[in-house]
DNA sequence: CATACGTCCTGCCAGC
DNA sequence: TGCTGGCAGGACGTAT
């Protein structure tokens, strides 16, 4: 899916657009998405102002008029697209839901596997839901100390930690592997033998892989698009993920994949040793 | 409680 | 050419 490059990017994308604009109406084309009945969805957003946008790990968060929320999580494969002007056909094979504007404009949600959802929530619904999620990576108040305490309370590899929202908010398999090259960390060393000076090296890097790649406005690899329908330019800044068998930028050894926790893991056998 | 695994869904691609 | 199996950015539910 979207992480949180990706979904920052889009968020982005939509702040200079949404805010100004009232939801005349709202289409639901697939109920699976929702968590509520359609007709409740829809009366909901009925007239309601766009105040804010946000982001909170990999959901999009939209502030509406009466301090409700609509939040977008993109699962796998879902696109949040914006479009401007009078509602044109704007069809698409896998379009879930559509908000007419106005002033003239679309937010349409479209999602090939339908992995993705939309909530709408009371201002006390989100707090509780935005409190199960761990900290955000880039929040400068998260110490290399804090981090490592974390950390090194489980016993879960490294890598299945990364991705696990509850402890770190935003982080997904792509930047998870990254950070881990970058770290010159095995991909599946147990959380709590990782030291402080090792923990420190993965934030740090976690960070750079974040900060850069939401400055290439993400990574397309089939499916992410930004707000506005354009594709992510990170992909070709990959050191590790997907490049299984080509050599490591670092050291020229075959890039290898393995697999634990259902995921592929991508990591240079030599640069991140199993043990150390 | 923490951790591990299967499952939801569709589409694409390599290999036969 | 056409079919089949494997794989995909996520996250939830269930079992242990």
């Amino acid at each position: 899916m979207p992480e949180l490059p990706e979904v920052e990017t889009i968020v982005r994308g939509l702040r200079p657009v949404l805010p100004g604009r009232r939801i005349r109406e709202a289409q639901v084309l697939r109920n699976d998405l929702l968590r509520i009945s359609s007709g409740a969805f829809r009366a909901g957003l009925q007239d309601r102002e766009l105040l804010e946008v946000g982001r909170r790990g990999k959901n999009v968060v939209l502030t509406l008029s009466d301090s409700l929320r609509l939040v977008v999580n993109l699962g796998m494969t879902g696109r949040l697209l914006f479009l401007s002007g009078p509602p044109g056909e704007a069809s698409s094979p896998h379009l879930g839901i559509k908000l007419s504007l106005s002033p003239p404009g679309a937010l349409l949600y479209d999602d090939v596997r339908r992995f993705g959802h939309l909530l709408l929530l009371s201002e006390e619904a989100w707090r509780e839901e935005s409190a199960r999620l761990g900290p955000e990576p880039l929040d400068p108040a998260l110490t290399p100390e804090d981090f490592h305490a974390l950390l090194s309370v489980s016993r879960s590899p490294v890598r299945s930690w990364l991705l696990d929202q509850t402890h770190l908010a935003g982080v997904g398999n792509i930047y998870a592997n990254e950070a881990l090259f970058r770290a010159r960390l095995h991909p599946a060393r147990p959380g709590h033998t990782v030291t402080p000076e090792e923990s420190r090296a993965l934030l740090e890097g976690l960070r750079r892989v974040l900060t850069d790649a939401i400055r290439a406005r993400g990574t397309t690899l089939r499916d992410y698009r930004t707000a506005s329908g354009g594709t992510g330019g990170y992909g070709v800044e990959l050191e590790v993920y997907g490049r299984v068998g080509s050599a490591c930028p670092r050291c020229k050894a075959p890039v290898r994949r393995i697999v634990f926790g259902n995921r592929s893991a991508f990591f240079c056998p030599r640069c991140q040793p199993e043990d150390r």
